[in-house]
DNA sequence: GATTATTGTAACTGACTAAGTTACAATAAG
DNA sequence: CTTATTGTAACTTAGTCAGTTACAATAATC
């Protein structure tokens, strides 16, 4: 369990509040909390899976790559991971009692991370910036 | 991701399929695949939580503490695992743009988890057991 | 009581992973 | 040309995971 999720979520959010104007790695990272260069990684990531461009030299940045309504959470999610599986399967030899066990395990574990996908999959960065947005623009105006 | 809660499933459907017979650590280890101290680490954690009871000395080994009807896999799961969550969570400091959006990302995969949790809930040993033993004993006539 | 089988547990190892750093090439704006 | 930025490789440090070794505690059997 590493943290490219919640970093590519933190990026998702923060583009989708500047509508479409740049965003550097430099600004996530401090604005998350970690250096650029791992932001960068994942910015990579989601560049891959096509739900962000970038552009590079002065004024350049990220910014989303379609409609926040057309991007879920499980998208991003699959951007950033290469094996999507939450619990650990054995590779119980077939025809053994193990093999036989771990059968039944896996296809429970794959049935308990689809149920854990699909609620990430029901959620869209639409609604992740209609939430988030608001309550960002309050806190900044407080302080003006 | 530790391979415990495999190897606890793993445990509870074979001391489920003895039906009260006790079951060594070597014999579990043997079955599964790996060391005898790994999988008593494991037990150790199912006794905690009352799943199973082990007995020491010539003739001993673990069975299970309860009807193989009233353990769910939720519980197994639980019982193997110090921190129940399968995304990271990012602590953005309250009132700044991490601290806003890890809010609702924290809310959302608690949320993605829970379901994952419910879906463990839902399946118990009985039933692994039901669907594993049949299974299990098919092969070993085969055999003789 | 001695022997033996078994659990319970601590300490250590080696391999792997995660996060961060440093460095630098590639690109593009002005 | 200078500057800001992305893209990427190489390395470090800390931590986790699975397994091993060792041994004390317990209990059945002879």
């Amino acid at each position: 369990m590493n943290s490219d999720f919640t970093i590519a979520l933190h990026v998702m959010g923060f583009l989708a509040s500047r509508q479409g104007l740049p965003v550097t790695s430099v600004a996530l990272a401090s604005s998350y909390g970690t250096s650029p260069v791992v932001v960068r990684r994942v910015l990579m990531r989601l560049q891959s899976a096509q739900l962000i461009e970038a552009r590079r030299g002065p004024g350049g940045g990220s910014v989303l790559a379609r409609e926040p309504a057309g991007i879920n959470l499980r998208q991003v999610y699959e951007a950033v991971t290469d094996n999507p599986q939450f619990l650990k399967r054995h590779p119980g030899n077939a025809g053994t009692i193990a093999g036989i066990l771990a059968e039944f395990v896996n296809d429970v574990c794959g049935e308990a991370e689809r149920a854990l996908l699909e609620t990430l999959e029901a959620v869209t960065v639409e609604e992740m910036d209609a939430q988030v947005r608001p309550r960002i623009l309050a806190e900044f105006c407080k302080r003006e």
